[in-house]
DNA sequence: TGTGAAACTGAGTGCATACTCAGTTTTCCC
DNA sequence: GGGAAAACTGAGTATGCACTCAGTTTCACA
């Protein structure tokens, strides 16, 4: 059980680095440490491989909101809204290569063809962005959140601004951290009541 | 002349929709039309292809945005800024190769190692900024923005926003159509003074 | 029309790849 | 300890790839 857990964790880095194109056979099993055999025993194809990895990678994502929302009271809609936020880039952070992983296209083009790619990255995205509407609808109820805004629309906004966010870290191209404040700031101003 | 235009044109669309490993030169050749020696006599690698079309969609982008400011006349800064934000997602419906091709990760693995990569992509990403950041500039002066506003960091926000919408029309992810009129209420929410 | 240069061709080359398989080692339960 | 199943191995195979090159066609201009 343990070579396969390495494989796992050695192929989640390598397809989120370096592609899957990119990612051979031979030297996964080189920088895993076993022998290429030991992969396709385990996992019939590259391609399954890649599944196994998005399957996990959604249980983790779904498990760690479940246990975001247990155990947390909130003040408001609102500040529950700026919690989803910092929660989702402090998973970001914990998760880094599964969520450049996620920013990967082949991920996209694997699930045109293959419903059971499509079936996992459907259950992330609607669990990421339910999180994010549910958080909005909780304000519009105690009346934090302004009532000209539209959840299920608003959820998919806040969502592209917080995962742009993790793409600038994630491709180098701005320092995010510094931007982290602002886009907190950007929040409040557009759903404030 | 133009069987090397023919070349750029349908590996921009090849590189974009399939990625850049999983492009052969036999099957662009097959698509253009042409020899596959044929393409290596113009660009002298697969990686030099590719950076004749970076160089060329730098070109473009750079050209529209120019041209954009010409002969336009904005009534405020906060006005301007939703322009801008309108005409970023019409040329990424007119560009719609290029913009899928400048959301994919081996640009910036190759930006990692060749310089001409990084300063192509910097060009692109600099330009798209530095318009929005004009724009709140704009408001700022005229006083249809907030004072709390700081032109940046908050363009870069404006500029993760609408990049994401057009990241999900790309992904097909959500009608990103849909979400258009929403996307510009909140940016003024977040802006006005 | 003749000529040199530029554009173009496609069979050929060597190499990397995903995956197989026959055999070996480890694990686990009686 | 025995024996069967599961885990593991790595050399081997067929395929596809980027790129080359010696030769042919097209073009521009005198």
């Amino acid at each position: 059980m343990k070579k396969k857990e390495s494989i796992l964790k050695v192929a989640t880095f390598m397809f989120a680095h370096k592609g899957f194109a990119d990612t051979s056979g031979q030297e996964l099993a080189r920088l895993t440490g076993v022998a290429e055999g030991t992969i396709f025993y385990h996992f019939k194809t590259k391609e399954g491989l890649l599944l196994a990895i998005l399957e996990k990678t959604r249980d983790e994502i779904v498990d760690q909101f479940e246990r975001f929302f247990e155990n947390r009271p909130f003040k408001s809609g609102l500040e529950m809204t700026e919690e989803v936020i910092s929660f989702y880039l402090y998973l970001a952070g914990l998760m880094e290569d599964k969520f450049l992983l996620l920013h990967r296209h082949f991920l996209y083009q694997f699930s045109e063809s293959n419903p059971e790619f499509r079936g996992n990255l459907e259950d992330i995205y609607n669990c990421l962005v339910d999180i994010f509407e549910k958080a909005i609808v909780a304000g519009l109820e105690d009346g934090s959140i302004s009532k000209e805004i539209l959840p299920r629309k608003s959820a998919l906004i806040l969502f592209t601004m917080a995962d742009g966010l993790v793409r600038f870290k994630n491709y180098n191209l701005y320092d995010a951290g510094a931007l982290f404040n602002e886009l907190m700031r950007a929040c409040r101003r557009m759903l404030q009541a």
